[in-house]
DNA sequence: ATTAATGTTCAGAA
DNA sequence: TTTCTGAACATTAA
């Protein structure tokens, strides 16, 4: 589940300590399990990388990505599972990935630590990043979004807004859990669909989503039940205490104290909303001859 | 002991 | 063109 908050989360976490630190080595840890997608070898890798400077690290969408002073940049992908950690991972037999610093103070090195090993790591030339992390494969940051971008949702696809959100290339950092929280805050229905929506729809919309994600980035975003996602120091969030219907199926929703909240399955992914605070589209498909009387 | 569910992205099919 | 499906994987709950 990093999505936006959690990864941001990660570059706060060690930007301070990683930013202007020399290489001394990146290659992948020895761990009993596959090896985790890495591009380019670990031997091209180790020998690009070895004495370049570290010059910055910044999110873009749901990726860490650490730039070089070669031009190279490192293009960390948690997908699932995955914690960018500069100390205390949760075990040895998940990491998957390690940095090296040259000189010691606090903190020797940054590791990447992936329990399901989804995750992904890549080293790019400038051309590279370009192409695979440019505007035409994601669209703009979720942060950043005007009322423009969203106008613009409904204009390229009439799919249910709760799926849109996921597109990448419409939005860039919106996952599952915070979708449907984002949802529930503009007291927009998951299915309506994003060519029906109206400018007031939108304009709640660009708000609930600023409001949801800022507020998770404040709480360190969301560390569910398994446990699974921490933050640099192997801590945990607190954004799941505030979750207001993720997860939350069957209890009495806390906003409106009324509506039950619901669990419904689209695209092949959980959404949880609350059917006073987000009404609509509960008709059913084939209405049976209603006169007007 | 199987099976389902989880949640992100991409390739390939409808 | 747009939308949908399945696969990648490890772990836990049912």
């Amino acid at each position: 589940m990093p999505e936006l908050p959690e990864v941001e989360t990660m570059v706060r976490g060690i930007a301070p300590v990683v930013t202007g630190r020399v290489v001394r080595s990146a290659k992948p840890c020895r761990c009993r399990y596959r090896p985790l997608s890495i591009v380019p070898s670990p031997s091209v890798i180790a020998r690009r990388t070895k004495g370049t400077t570290l010059v910055s690290v910044y999110r873009r969408a749901k990726r860490v990505v650490l730039e070089l002073s070669s031009g190279d940049r490192f293009v960390i992908e948690p997908r699932m599972t995955g914690l960018m950690l500069l100390s205390d991972p949760p075990d040895r037999e998940h990491l998957r990935f390690e940095w090296r610093f040259e000189d010691g103070e606090d903190y020797t090195g940054l590791w990447f630590w992936d329990r399901r090993g989804l995750g992904t790591i890549r080293l790019f030339d400038r051309d590279e990043f370009e192409r695979s992390l440019g505007s035409h494969k994601l669209g703009p940051d979720a942060l950043l979004m005007t009322v423009e971008d969203w106008k613009k949702i409904g204009e390229r696809t009439r799919r249910p807004i709760k799926v849109a959100l996921l597109d990448q290339k419409l939005v860039a950092g919106i996952g599952n859990l915070y979708a449907s929280e984002i949802l529930h805050l503009a007291n927009v229905n998951p299915q309506t669909s994003a060519s029906s929506l109206t400018a007031r729809q939108l304009k709640r919309l660009r708000e609930s989503t600023q409001t949801v994600l800022e507020t998770a980035i404040r709480y360190e975003g969301s560390t569910l039940g398994d446990g699974t996602y921490r933050n640099a120091l192997n801590q945990a969030g607190q954004y799941q205490n505030a979750h207001k219907v993720y997860d939350r199926a069957d209890e009495v929703c806390m906003t409106c104290h009324e509506g039950t909240i619901i669990r419904m399955v689209q695209a092949q992914r959980s959404t949880f909303y609350c059917p006073v605070c987000q009404p609509g589209r509960t008709l059913s498909p084939t209405r049976s001859g209603r006169g007007l009387g």
